[in-house]
DNA sequence: TTTATATATCGCAATATTACGATAATAAAT
DNA sequence: ATTTATTATCGTAATATTGCGATATATAAA
């Protein structure tokens, strides 16, 4: 088989298991945590930055924007990454109610 | 390759995506919130309740316990699985902080 | 219009993950 | 001691992920 049973699961397992799944690799975390850190974000920097190939950098902002953790604007020939804020903290609230209400009883 | 490249990113960043990588999967995560609603988490009440095989509930069981997120006590022939309650929150804090402090700048 | 620069996409190789049947290991019950 | 019930491990097939070279695309500069 190989596959994720995902018909098994009800949409907040599976939404849940999708957002960790984007950051669920350790590139993708060092993107976000550079583009949080820069004022301009351009993607050429982030390249040189995390020490990844070029198409390889291009892969991962692909999978962060698929879950609109980033937008990217275009200026000129560049490109801006930026961090969405406000999916930033809708997915943070997510994770925690996660957190909050499966932290209860047994043994 | 395929592998990450896990040698030109620090610490922190490889421990966030080891942690994010084993919650990225909706039976994982259903068997985290079955846990949290029971009192008693016998192993085969796991099998049962989710729908997965045996052995493949036993290998999710032995991802959460590779970083801490549940332990297992033997009783008699069966297996109490429970949520480890401290580490629960200490990766909810690393989680935090992690939003909080890349939560900046930017566009 | 040609050239240079920046980013995205394609295709592939190397690995990792998911799931399960078969089977081993363990402990209670008979 | 044998049987039964419960969980873990092994081996394997199907898929997914990671990373990159080659190349396409797009825009600015010359």
């Amino acid at each position: 088989m190989g596959i994720t049973k995902s018909q098994i699961f009800n949409d907040q397992q599976n939404e849940l298991a999708a957002i960790f799944r984007v950051l669920a690799n350790p590139a993708r975390i060092a993107i976000l945590e550079y583009i949080g850190s820069q004022q301009a974000c351009i993607c050429n920097d982030i390249v040189e930055h995390i020490g990844l190939a070029q198409p390889t950098i291009s892969q991962h902002l692909k999978e962060l924007k698929s879950i609109q953790l980033i937008e990217g604007e275009i200026e000129g020939k560049k490109m801006c990454y930026c961090i969405n804020l406000s999916r930033w903290n809708e997915i943070q609230s997510f994770l925690n109610e996660f957190f909050d209400n499966t932290r209860i009883n047994c043994c």
